[in-house]
RNA sequence: GGGGAAUUAACUCAGCUGGUAGAGUAUCUCCUUGACGUGGAGGAAGCCAUGGGUUCGAGUCCCUUAUUCCCCACCA
């Protein structure tokens, strides 16, 4: 006896031994290998902040698929794991930690202790999600496992901030930025989310000095009247050319501020008059800067009004609004209130409105950068799959503008200057610098800030293989040869990415970027956890099993386009799998402990057998070539249909006759073939359900070692059989439409019928013979004749036809001749309208002219049989009549 | 304001370089046949959103319209 499997498919059972076992074998492990080809992917790191999510699970499923063939393919295959320090995201988790447990803030912790509570939060989320990913069956290389904050990633992080900086790519400026009242800290353009609101637009008048006139202005934020130090117009507004030049009093704080001119105003809009608060908005710094506009910070780094704000000092933001209008409106300086739609940008990580104010940052210069990125894509050395997603990489670069690295927080990479405190000079280098360079003193403080997550997180595919050093992995497995990750961060870290790698090894990233979409609950909703709709990938995975969670990710799904997720995806990818699993158990309990070979039984293969290998080497022709474009959700749904339509629904029912028959040889031949393509099918699949089939891999006798390090098989098109593959059809056909008889015609299952089979060609014959026990086991035809003479055809029979045969069933006592004439005259409708359809085709002078001769003599071909079919069919119906 | 996507069977979605519409789920009929009822056999179900164009031929390519959904954007 050999190996058994239990009846039912239980995943937990065995992922987690299996999983152990690869662990054990080291056979995630990758090594420089001159003799094999580099693959690499590196993994989007996940950031710490908590635990994994479907997002993750699709992402790292994406991956697993693409790591596991190109491993069976014979490459050198690298997965790189690692996890993200996640700036903003983790420091505010870990303030709130401390808030709740120590009841103090970060200030009152110091620096210190909180970077000391930061990495214990660090140590246990990281673990965490490497236990998550392993259930999920991803086949990382751990031993190469990575942090962004780890020594040799704060090494690059520091080499290119020097570097950049030394090529005055990185400044220092008192620049307009994005800032968070909320976390305390500036953000870069694109960690601002934008949102349509309904708000006021107030239209309001300042006075104009010494004189008995107002300047109207609209505004959808008063509170920054505050900040106010001038008024602009356009140059050529007629309406206001008198008041250029003159000074308005600014309401409350009398200050005086000058009527300027500058294009950027819109005559059409407003008023238009525009009040310009530089130190407030980005537009309004920029008229500044042209005008030479004092900028007056009206707001603390919680947006409460400081006191340079009057009266309205301590007032939050929009408390400070409110009164503001109040005041203005009774001072008589409030015209107007209308209602307006605007849009207001909002902080990514906690979502509060985010205040654009001056502030001392760092910052890189883009323009040069964006320009190498842009060419990477356009001349294909970047490919993005799908293609459509290069618009929103070009919309990006060619609007960019410089990035704000600089982040008020402690948990990151601190920047690398030092001030000195003599002489003010700012040193920027790799070591702490004793003295200063400048003038030879020595009190210097390094900068208390940190850089932007993404600084370090856009050095990944190098950072993580040793640069700035040139090591041998370096140069093995660099440039990477896909990155997957969402289109959600485009932005943030695909394009900083190719600009990074461009820039400092002059060499793309990665060759490839598969973009994948969001995971969404059954309704099409996004996962969040306000809606309390999120779902735990390892709650899936208790319940049907990592595999049958991978499946329901990838099939069905094309890259790009987000999918949903429900509970009938999962149960029918576990029907999948338990469908597989029953397979083998059949193969297995049908085995005997001594079989011949595939090669010695190469000259014994029935016509079942030659065409379940055809359609094997089929899959593995299509299967292969979708994987190589990326198409994981045709891949899967291919191996799939193979397994369940054609390995179980034909080939292994078809084999019971040989396997329950008494003859040796042709027995042994069905168990060769049967476990010779259940072990092409595990190896298809291995990539997708790598749970599974490798505990079923195991089972099988003459499998060596793991299917992790099974080749992946080669397809081969010369033993494709399409000729076998025909007569198969013809035999399935027949059996089809025998079943369909039998069950219009509610014949039970015990009664037995006699096939009576009128050949028209060699062929057909042949296939009938060689079908016979097919007939017999799968349609329940009791015997098979064959008529040699029309005259012989009975006349109280049931017919069906394939191509150059006709099948008739006498079943006298059991046919109901009105249901028979009525079956016969819908098939005779149905290949009516086939000929129509064809001879329509025929007909067409630009058909016949144009469209391939292959084409055209199928169509030829179809006709005849529909035509033949035709004849058979009314000469049928004309005999039951009479 | 700009860009993109979607619109295919009751539901959720596939459909690659144009050549007679597919799957899963649900539904209807039958079946405890020695792998599996997490199953088997059979059936019903679609003017592939709209109007045009290119083509011998369009779900597939181009344009129009409608609806829905994303993304980007410095109009105060």
């Amino acid at each position: 006896m050999l190996n058994q499997l239990p009846k039912n498919y239980d995943p937990k059972e065995f992922e987690k031994k299996v999983y152990q076992n690869w662990l054990d074998k080291n056979y995630f492990h990758a090594e420089v290998n001159e003799e094999k080809e580099p693959f690499t992917i590196m993994l989007p790191p996940p950031n710490i902040t908590g635990a994994l999510h479907l997002g993750h699970a699709l992402d790292q499923t994406i991956q697993d698929i693409l790591i596991r063939y190109k491993r069976m393919s014979g490459y050198e295959a690298l997965w790189m794991p690692g996890t993200d320090h996640a700036s903003i995201a983790t420091e505010v988790k870990v303030v709130e930690k401390v808030k709740k447990e120590k009841g103090i803030s970060k200030k009152e912790l110091g620096r210190e202790k909180f970077m000391d509570e930061a990495w214990a939060w660090r140590d246990t989320y990281g673990r965490r999600i490497v236990e998550q990913m392993q259930q999920l069956g991803s086949s990382c290389d751990w031993e190469r496992e990575r942090f962004t904050m780890d020594e040799g990633c704060n090494k690059a992080v520091t080499e290119v901030f020097v570097r950049l900086y030394e090529k005055g790519l990185i400044y220092r400026g008192n620049r307009i930025i994005n800032w968070c009242p909320d976390c305390k800290t500036s953000l870069s353009d694109a960690e601002v989310e934008h949102e349509e609101k309904m708000g006021n637009f107030w239209h309001v008048k300042y006075p104009i000095k010494d004189e008995d006139l107002y300047i109207e202005v609209a505004t959808t934020r008063p509170e920054t009247i505050l900040g106010d130090t001038a008024v602009a117009v356009h140059p050529e507004d007629e309406r206001y050319s008198h008041l250029i030049g003159k000074i308005a009093v600014l309401p409350f704080l009398n200050r005086e501020i000058p009527i300027v001119a500058d294009t950027y105003v819109d005559p059409e809009f407003g008023t238009g008059a525009v009040k310009i608060t530089p130190a407030h908005d980005p537009n309004d710094f920029e008229v500044g800067q042209r005008h030479n506009l004092p900028q007056i910070r009206v707001m603390n780094d919680d947006a409460t009004i400081n006191e340079l704000g009057g009266p309205y000092v301590g007032m939050t933001r929009y408390e400070c609004r409110k009164q503001i209008v109040k005041d203005l409106d009774e001072r008589g300086l409030l015209v107007s209130t209308k209602e307006r739609n605007h849009s207001v940008g909002h902080c990514y990580r906690c979502h509060t409105a985010v205040e654009p104010l001056t502030s001392e940052q760092w910052f890189v210069h883009m323009e040069p950068l964006a320009e190498p990125a842009i060419k990477a894509v356009k001349d294909g050395s970047i490919k993005i799959v799908p293609e459509r997603f290069d618009k929103t990489y070009f919309h990006w670069l060619d609007n960019i503008r410089d990035w704000c690295i600089s982040r008020q927080l402690w948990w990151g990479h601190r920047i690398p200057a030092y001030y000195c405190d003599d002489c003010g000079h700012i040193t920027v280098q790799r070591t702490v610098p004793e003295i200063c360079p400048d003038c030879g003193g020595t009190k210097l403080r390094q900068d208390e800030d940190a850089l932007d997550t993404w600084f370090s997180s856009a050095l990944w595919t190098f950072s993580t293989l040793g640069w700035p050093e040139e090591t041998p992995e370096l140069k093995y497995f660099h440039p990477t040869d896909v990155l997957v990750t969402g289109y959600d961060i485009i932005f943030f870290w695909v394009i900083r990415m190719v600009f990074s790698s461009l820039e400092h090894l002059e060499e793309i990233p990665f060759k490839h970027v598969l973009i994948h979409g969001l995971v969404r609950d059954a309704q099409g909703r996004k996962m969040s956890k306000s809606l309390g709709n999120g779902v735990d990938p390892l709650q899936v995975i208790d319940e049907f099993g990592a595999d049958a969670l991978r499946y329901t990710l990838i099939h069905g799904n094309s890259p790009g386009s987000d999918l949903r997720f429900s509970q009938e995806k999962l149960e029918s990818a576990r029907n999948f799998a338990n469908k597989l699993w029953n397979a083998t158990r059949f193969v297995l309990m049908n085995l005997e402990e001594e079989m011949p070979t595939m090669e010695e039984m190469a000259g014994n293969l029935a016509l079942e057998d030659e065409w379940i290998l055809s359609r094997m080497e089929r899959t593995r022709l299509e299967v292969t070539a979708n994987l190589d474009k990326f198409e994981l959700g045709l891949a899967l749904q291919k191996v799939y249909e193979f397994t369940w339509n054609e390995y179980c629904d034909w080939y292994i029912e078809m084999t019971k006759t040989r396997l329950y028959g008494d003859q040796v040889e042709p027995r042994q031949t069905a168990q060769v073939v049967l476990t010779e393509v259940l072990k092409g099918i595990l190896r298809l699949l291995h990539p997708f359900m790598p749970f599974i089939t490798e505990e079923i891999w195991q089972t099988l006798p003459s499998a060596e070692g793991s299917i992790m390090v099974a080749s992946w098989p080669q397809a081969r098109e010369k033993a494709l059989k399409p000729d076998m593959e025909t007569r198969m059809e013809h035999l399935m056909t027949a059996i089809r439409n025998i079943r369909n008889i039998r069950a219009e015609m509610n014949v039970p299952h015990s009664v037995k019928a006699a096939l009576q089979v009128m050949a028209h060609t060699e062929e057909s014959r042949e296939v009938i013979t060689m079908g016979t026990p097919y007939l017999k086991s799968l349609a329940g035809i009791a015997e098979v004749t064959f008529l040699e003479k029309f005259e012989e055809v009975p006349e109280l029979a049931v017919s069906t036809i394939i191509p150059g045969a006709e099948l008739y069933i006498p079943l006298a006592e059991l046919i109901d001749i009105e249901k028979e004439i009525q079956r016969l005259e819908k098939e005779k409708e149905k290949a009516l309208s086939e000929i129509k359809r064809v001879e329509g085709k025929l007909a067409n002078e630009g058909f016949l002219k144009k469209a391939p001769t292959k084409l055209v003599e199928e169509e030829k071909a179809k006709k005849d049989e529909f035509q033949d079919m035709l004849v058979t069919l009314e000469k049928r119906i004309e005999e039951l009549k009479a």
